[in-house]
RNA sequence: GCGCCCGUAGCUCAGCUGGAUAGAGCGCCGGACUACGAAUCCGUAGGUCGCAGGUUCGAAUCCUGCCGGGCGCGCCA
């Protein structure tokens, strides 16, 4: 829509060029089409007069009354307007408005996608969580970003891939096995000494209690060392089953799982670090690698080998977003909680040495999630093994709240998650709010095919939603493939929240003031068609959300 | 100490990448069901956009410096 405006705009302004009505000049980068705020400041309005006034060495004003003359030859505009310091102000006539109406019904479920990605291919590597415990409130908030942002990336045309990296190697393994091993002597009768660095968490008792269960006693008289295989192989599947389920009923869906072993096994990371050796970019010092991080704007320069010759976790990193541009994407999104923000410029230190532009990954840091219940913060410590679960609070207010929670703000800013206000089903909760809008339309559809009304688009006079009311929901209706186009390309799936939260009002605040079917049959199917295109738009939006769509409630 | 993020109405947050008179919801107060669903709608009040400079036609938005809050600064993962 803006595009074909701003085509527009820049056509108008070549003629003027070319019949020497404007001196000859370029068009400089940097106008653009917006909506304002004011409804009396047009549909749409362009700032391109003001952005040439200093390159035509003329008055913004007499440039934009220029550009009105030529623009205005066009029959789709009612009127065209030259406002404060210069914009052009747009207003559309009323039969422009309901031939998009037309179009949207036409592309139904496929309205809101477009070729702004232009198949370009994207890796969104989110969750991520470590197979030491189950999920937390944390994680559902960087799972429900990132699912969302792949549903949103793929309607604006990306080729998009999910993954989850597994970080299966390294001490918390063994950790996590001596934990149920310890647990499992425990409560098989043993007395035991639980150290500080096992995982404390009620889940690692639940575990042992299993294996007891599945295997008895033989493990009891066996030395750690023996067993330890077992006791971590045992525990990781089940945590993971947990983690798949807890993702599953979320509604997060991931094309890969990749595991960080398979890239040490495969020799990948020895020689990925060969390769930086070999740039000079990684040298030894104290017997241990270190990469030249300080390089690339890094603080200092880090470790990626230590002195007793175990590869760090930064090592399988590199080689990890190394593997991922191997693979061929174009882009690289990693959504990380923010407490992992110092390692941003680590990582893209790594692509650069590699010889990739850094630019390609984009790290969406997810601010952290303060539980509220009863006014009061939730105490949330993983290190006595007291947090909230992901599950919990799903079996608690439900999947849709919850992703809606999580997709209402932007992810850089701390969330406060109220528990009591999720529960609620008002207005407090905007989830319901959308969803309730979605649920009067097909009542609407509903009480019609009730009274033999059915919708026949094909004959329906569009031109009389003629009132205020009617032209705002349409112009509303329109916008919905820029914000979704837009929420792609800024990585912000908030965007599609708001846009609904809005739609959902515009169409309350209509359903209270007109009557959808009425007693003019012509009309009422004018009204129905404005009604099927508005659910449309809800459930074409409320999808890319993962939130689903109610018939009824 | 250094680095990253945040600071907008009493509360929770938007603000379309620099546009015109800064917006929602909640909460407060007052209204609206004999009609397709009142999980809704309408109205009133509420602001020095943390503070101070700078950049320009124009700043909540960009740059600098402070103030306040959060998070990081391992041969951990």
């Amino acid at each position: 829509m803006r595009k074909m405006i701003k085509t527009l705009v820049e056509g108008a302004f070549e003629r003027l060029v070319e019949e020497k009505e404007l001196p000859a000049s370029k068009l400089k980068e940097g106008h653009l089409i917006s909506v304002p705020k004011q409804e009396q400041h047009g549909d749409y309005a362009s700032n391109l007069a003001m952005v040439m006034a200093s390159v035509l060495k003329m008055p913004p004003r007499q440039i934009a009354e220029k550009l009105k003359g030529v623009l205005e030859e066009n029959p789709d505009f009612e009127k065209i307007e030259v406002a404060g310091p210069g914009f052009l102000n747009f207003f559309f006539s009323d039969s422009f408005w309901h031939r998009r109406l037309v179009e949207i019904k036409e592309k139904g479920s496929t309205f809101g996608s477009t070729d702004t990605g232009q198949g370009k291919k994207v890796l969104v590597e989110f969750v991520s969580a470590n197979p030491t415990g189950p999920l937390h409130v944390g994680h559902g908030r960087g799972a429900a970003v990132g699912d969302s942002l792949c549903r949103i990336l793929k309607a604006a045309g990306f080729k998009v891939e999910s993954e989850y990296y597994i970080n299966d190697v390294g001490n918390q393994m063994n950790t996590l096995g001596r934990s149920v091993y310890l647990r499992y002597q425990e409560v098989l009768g043993r007395e035991i000494e639980f150290p500080d660095e096992c995982y404390k968490g009620e889940y690692i008792r639940d575990i042992a209690r299993e294996i007891v269960e599945e295997y008895g006693d033989r493990f009891l008289d066996m030395d750690l060392d023996e067993c330890l295989e077992f006791f971590t192989e045992k525990a990781v599947s089940k945590i993971f089953k947990g983690i798949k389920d807890d993702l599953d009923l979320f509604r997060v869906h991931f094309d890969n799982w990749f595991s960080e072993r398979t890239l040490h096994d495969s020799g990948y990371v020895e020689e990925t670090i060969a390769i930086l050796m070999k740039k000079g970019i990684i040298y030894e010092k104290d017997g241990a690698l270190w990469f030249r991080t300080s390089d690339f704007g890094d603080e200092k320069d880090r470790v990626v080998k230590r002195s007793n010759g175990v590869l760090t976790y930064f090592a399988a990193d590199i080689a990890y977003h190394r593997h991922k541009v191997e693979r061929g994407f174009d882009m690289l999104v990693d959504i990380w909680g923010a407490d992992h923000h110092g390692y941003v410029p680590r990582v893209k230190a790594a692509l650069k040495a590699l010889g990739y532009e850094p630019e390609r990954l984009n790290v969406l840091l997810v601010q952290l999630v303060n539980l509220l219940e009863g006014g009061k913060v939730k105490a949330m410590s993983t290190r006595a093994g007291e947090f909230v679960t992901l599950r919990q609070v799903l079996d608690d207010v439900g999947v849709d709240a919850t992703r809606f929670i999580f997709l209402t703000r932007k992810c850089d800013s701390h969330l406060d998650f109220d528990l009591d206000v999720a529960r609620k089903q008002s207005q407090e909760n905007p989830v319901y709010y959308v969803q309730y809008a979605h649920a009067r339309l097909c009542s609407v559809f509903a009480t019609a095919a009730d009274r033999g009304i059915e919708l026949a688009p094909d004959s329906v006079d569009v031109s009389l939603l003629s009132d205020s009311e009617e032209i705002g929901l349409m112009k509303f209706l329109v916008r919905f493939p820029e914000v979704v186009a837009a929420s792609a390309t800024s990585l912000e799936p908030h965007r599609i929240s708001y846009y609904l939260t809005e739609l959902a009002g515009m169409l309350h605040k209509y359903y209270t003031k007109h009557r959808f079917i009425g007693d003019d049959p012509e009309l009422t199917q004018a009204r129905l068609l404005l009604a099927e295109v508005t659910k449309t738009v809800l459930r074409n939006g409320l999808e890319l959300l993962g939130v689903e769509a109610p018939e009824k409630m």
